[in-house]
DNA sequence: GCTGACGACTTGAACGTTTAAGAACAAGAG
DNA sequence: CTCTTGTTCTTAAACGTTCAAGTCGTCAGC
């Protein structure tokens, strides 16, 4: 029984009657010794089983993790549906591809883990060199918690709490689209093809997620700043032309899939017979209500237009539906570089685009 | 300047005038002290704005990282357009969540890197308790590298190298479907409706990934398993028939991707006209061949069959594609336990099921 | 032959935590 | 009064690295 377990750094040294520093430096800082001995300490380091300094020294030791940490509030299996959340993915992962760093997929935080004194929870203790949020209320709990790591975080299509826990939001980068442009964009588009009794079906204001109708109050203030925004781009463009407050009624999922999308459809068509556009917040809602219409003998576009948001994945292409383009592949990448090449994306709202094909 | 930077256990420690486990179990080991002393440290290191444990500290002490890796051999913004590898990593991140573990998503390591001694690559300096390894060649180097680690490793859809390196396969844990019978399976139900001129459509064979026609020895020795097993289980049932070695072209691709499968399709049509079957092993190149085939005026299936494999994610229900099923989110379910829970799973092949559709 | 610079290696402290073992004391059993 | 048992807290030794600073020669320049 010579030698149990697997050798460390300080093995390889005392065996060559070298110090560890050395050996360190064999590995890390090849400059820092001659040939000679550098070879010597690699072949020996390799005759003995070890492969090179241990992550959980040099993580204690530099700090650095070489890895970054992503959090969405979803369970994480239902990720890979959000085609917008699949493309931000993406921009992460093609830039940590070339930083050679890994995307750490954290799980979301239990209900009965919210309060402090906790159990800690995943994001307490992942080993990373900041964090990416996506998409949470701006008054998750969970901001906090991963500002409270003491390292850099980015937050994706959120804006920072009004007044409360002001002091999480600096140094926090943020990266947004004109959501509200596009929102109105979107309602001005079919507002100038005539349409006058619109609709809206939206993302959830808050994380309750609770589904129905909701009144213009709750959108305005609601927590989830693409819900909040686009809502408000929404009633720009009616009030542009003449629509007062109260004719655009809501009716709210509880996430962004296909069958939530449908059955807000079917509810608001309902409801509210004389409909004649649809302003979905998603493209995933929009399809949805696209087959909703359907399903209710309705022609789309003729006898109603339906418009949505993202303009992600293949599908809203395929299905020929006109939407509001954003790049969430570049909003994932320009996280992702602000945390690992500690290059600050600039502060302005990215642009979105109109893009018009059948359903409206 | 008082304190300049984050508190430390031992800080708070100070400030009490009590010892550094004292602290250590006011957080970790709430039995270990009285309830009055415990609500003070905590009290104190809020008050000081020590948020706990740190992760560096305890990952040297306790070499618990608390996540797994996740490793495929693609780049990593491409995993997301493989619906069977989105349907295992969807199984590996509901393992994730109830256990509060994390997901490292691995980059892969570059080309450069492939030699020892090297540049350290992210799979090299990953903080986590174990490796899974997806759908790799069976001579990958990666999966040394993994092993060297010390840590537990599961291979999804692999087989062990034969012969070389044979010491790294000790202790891996296999995961595997009948790769062989659902090939066979197939092959024999299209067979069974009379087709007699097949064709194949194979997933890339090994790393090299080279397009193009392959003969018979080329796939009963292919570094992939899926697609050296998928293969026996098709010349099995062409076998039984009475269908000699030579009567099954076979057109390998590089990537499992709908367009590939369009092209590989495209020109086993155009080289063997007569063909009135194509086996594709995969959902997403039968996908494409379907597309092919109408594309060139071929009706599916009275002209030609397609039967793919997988039946991953919603298109190929969708399509009416015919096809073989796995259930590929078990397969990830039970990998990610067998790494954090240390439940080994049987090693038995798991089942799959022939599913009759429109398309064969 | 003196000075200074450089190359090659070592010293020693630090990083922040966990945990086995032990000390101090109190209380109950005999 | 002594012995045992238990509770509560402390001591001290790891865990495996990195790195600034230092030592000890060697060698070129003057």
């Amino acid at each position: 029984m010579a030698r149990p377990s697997r050798p460390r750094l300080i093995d390889v040294a005392r065996a060559l009657d070298v110090s560890i520093t050395t050996v360190s430096n064999a590995f890390n800082r090849p400059d820092q010794l001659s040939d000679g001995l550098r070879t010597l300490v690699l072949q020996r380091a390799e005759a003995m089983g070890y492969r090179g300094p241990g992550v959980e020294g040099r993580l204690l030791r530099t700090g650095h993790a070489g890895a970054i940490a992503f959090y969405y509030d979803e369970p994480m299996s239902y990720l890979v549906n959000d085609p917008t959340a699949v493309d931000v993915v993406a921009g992460l992962f093609g830039v940590c591809q070339t930083a050679q760093a890994g995307l750490l997929v954290l799980p979301t935080v239990p209900h009965d883990r919210h309060e402090r004194p906790r159990l800690p929870a995943a994001i307490d203790v992942a080993a990373v060199d900041g964090f990416i949020l996506y998409s949470l209320a701006d008054d998750d709990p969970v901001i906090d918690r991963a500002v409270d790591r003491g390292r850099p975080v980015v937050c994706i299509d959120m804006d920072p709490a009004d007044q409360a826990s002001g002091a999480a939001a600096d140094g926090i980068t943020w990266i947004n689209i004109d959501d509200r442009g596009g929102g109105r964009a979107a309602a001005a588009h079919v507002l100038q093809s005539g349409r006058r009794r619109p609709a809206a079906i939206t993302l959830p204001l808050d994380r309750v997620r609770a589904v129905g109708f909701v009144d213009d109050d709750a959108l305005r203030t609601a927590r989830m700043r693409p819900t909040r925004q686009r809502w408000l781009g929404y009633r720009d463009a009616l009030d542009a032309a003449g629509l007062g407050t109260g004719t655009l009624p809501a009716y709210a999922t509880a996430v962004n899939a296909e069958q939530d999308g449908f059955a807000a459809a079917t509810t608001l068509l309902g409801a509210n017979p004389a409909m004649d556009a649809i302003l979905a917040m998603s493209d995933v809602l929009a399809l949805g209500a696209v087959a909703a219409c359907r399903a209710q003998g309705r022609r789309v576009p003729q006898d109603i237009a339906v418009i949505g948001f993202d303009d992600a994945g293949a599908r809203a292409a395929a299905a020929g539906l006109t939407t509001v383009r954003q790049n969430a592949r570049a909003k994932g990448r320009a996280a992702a570089e602000a945390l690992l090449g500690r290059i600050q994306p600039a502060g302005a709202e990215w642009p979105v685009t109109l893009v018009r094909r059948r359903t409206a």
